[in-house]
DNA sequence: ACTATGTCCTGCGAGC
DNA sequence: TGCTCGCAGGACATAG
């Protein structure tokens, strides 16, 4: 499931590989599509562009367009999100297209960027300029991103997983950031100590720091750009881990469902 | 304005 | 062995 260190590893490998790409011609999968923009915006604002540069903003992976011609164009980005199991992979045209594929970008250098999402979750579109709904996890200053956190009565778990607040926090990074700071995915949000705000902010970047520098967590079917998995869910403390030992105390990690995702914390190590 | 819950979608694994 | 069922979850819609 794609969060911000993946995405982050999708894009930095999708930049290396197809930037400066010109994008020959455009296919999009039959109705009902993954997409946000109309297919005629979108194959209007793909076709005879070439890709400037990939980067990611919060769960998205932008690309940027530019005029092969110099021709002005109204819609200059491309943005995809992965949603649960999206995936952006560069390929040769004589490899089978598989099951699920919903778009692809034939390059005129012959390569193809294709995108996989066998549940649909994720979405395309094309927009003149993208702006995240929140702040960036990895940017926002302490004093920022404890007043995320006041007068919330929301449990701090789904603030952290609130997009309009922090942009790029999915359900594995969340769990994990709030076991590194000791503190349980229950509590009201507003109920954290400034120290715990602290805590919280240091472990939150610490954490997406060292999963991108793994290439992210694969579970189920996540794989970078390259078709590479990453290894960070080997360094999981509580995602994925019900009944097993907390590796701090060795006390079972406990497995409850807050706003209907699965939140994993140790009953003796958070409060 | 904020919060909670249901819905989408397919593959897979647990359990019988 | 083969089947059914329920879960996985990000974003959005809708209701309170």
């Amino acid at each position: 499931m794609p969060e911000l260190p993946e995405v982050e590893t999708v894009a930095r490998g999708l930049d290396k590989h197809i930037a400066g790409e010109a994008i020959e011609s455009v296919w999009l999968g039959s109705k009902p599509e993954p997409l946000k923009s109309s297919t005629e915006e979108m194959v209007a604002a793909l076709e005879s562009k070439t890709i400037s540069s990939v980067r990611r903003v919060g769960k998205h992976v932008v690309f940027d367009l530019a005029s092969s011609n110099g021709a002005p164009a109204k819609n200059t980005q491309w943005i995809v999100h992965l949603g649960m199991t999206g995936s952006l992979r560069v390929s040769a045209p004589d490899v089978p297209i598989e099951k699920h594929t919903h778009a692809i970008l034939k390059f005129s250098s012959g390569r193809e960027l294709r995108f996989v999402d066998p549940r649909r979750f994720g979405r395309l579109s094309v927009i003149e300029k993208f702006v995240a709904p929140g702040s960036e996890p990895l940017h926002i200053s302490f004093e920022d991103f404890a007043k995320l956190f006041r007068k919330r009565k929301t449990p701090i778990k789904s603030a952290l997983l609130n997009q309009k607040l922090l942009s790029g926090v999915g359900n594995i990074y969340a769990d994990e950031a709030l076991f590194r700071a000791k503190i349980r995915p229950r509590r009201r949000a507003a109920s954290l100590t400034r120290d715990e705000s602290r805590k919280l902010h240091v472990a939150l970047k610490k954490v997406l720091k060292e999963a991108i520098r793994l290439g992210g967590s694969s579970i189920s079917d996540y794989v970078d750009a390259d078709g590479e998995e990453g290894f960070f869910q080997l360094k999981h403390r509580v995602y994925g881990r019900e009944d097993k030992p907390c590796l701090v105390c060795k006390t079972p990690i406990k497995r409850v469902v807050i706003a209907g995702r699965s939140s994993h914390y140790c009953r003796q190590c958070q409060n």
